[in-house]
DNA sequence: ACAAAAAAAGATATTAAACTCTTTTATTTT
DNA sequence: AAAATAAAAGAGTTTAATATCTTTTTTTGT
């Protein structure tokens, strides 16, 4: 579905989104502690979000990452684009790069619907909502305790 | 969503499923052609699934592949496993392994949807299903004419 | 039996993804 | 100002996926 680098980041992001706040910013040894993710590895992943704009970093002794109101806002969505680019949108199944409405790969049309449903999910799931659900202790991220 | 490797897989068996029958059996660089896949690297994926016995072959002159009746009734799925193994019956979203109905990731319950119809689509494609479609003329396999 | 055709098998090469290490720059605390 | 902290940047390595090339085996038609 999405490539490592971007699980990767969708972990890392939500973790931040849950962490940040109150505690002020986290740095990417606890990022790569909290989600099972090798250190330089992703130092380099939210490295380019930063550069993305999609998470505020600060550099020194307790910098680290952190939201703004507005980067709370981004969907998985924005994260998955930032990282693994648009083909989540635009490829067919059969990796057709003619496929389409007009031309359709044989199952264009029952894989449109479960694209749009994919879709949907990554549009309407923002980091925002992700603090919530992991508030709630009913969700978690990591796979082990 | 499928390793390339499986795309060609798919298209391929999906080629021959169309073409085989009355014309007998065909050749690897048909296949190739037909498919636009690299023709010794789909020779490759065609010998694994012959091996698998997803598909017949036959060497020798008129030599090529072929299906008998109980294998066009494989589905789409059969293909996948053979060659992507079970990780989109079994994988998480943001690659937890230990993600469950019992320690859900934040997306698992939106994404359980999205999965079982997924799964639903290619359990209920069999490469017969196919051949009928593509011979209507309504789809197509190849990115040109 | 022999030559030709075609897949099977084995080996190698290329490319891209995943991961690591080192150095530099910015920020803060003392 | 100096030392410490932490991200940014750059460069390199490893691994896995994709792709190619060569040789062998099987089958068929002459």
């Amino acid at each position: 579905m999405f490539s490592k680098t971007c699980e990767y980041a969708l972990k890392a992001m939500i973790f931040v989104a849950q962490k940040s706040g109150e505690n002020g910013r986290v740095g990417i040894k606890e990022i790569a502690q909290g989600t099972d993710a090798p250190e330089h590895f992703i130092a380099k992943i939210m490295q380019e979000l930063s550069r993305k704009k999609l998470i505020q970093s600060m550099k020194g002794p307790n910098g680290g990452f952190y939201f703004s109101e507005r980067e709370l806002n981004a969907s998985i969505s924005d994260i998955v684009k930032a990282v693994d680019g648009e083909s989540i949108y635009t490829d067919c199944v059969l990796g057709l790069k003619a496929c389409s409405e007009k031309n359709p790969c044989p199952v264009h049309h029952e894989y449109k619907e479960i694209k749009r449903k994919l879709i949907h999910m990554i549009e309407h799931n923002t980091l925002g909502d992700f603090k919530v659900k992991l508030d709630s202790g009913e969700f978690f991220l990591k796979n082990q305790g």
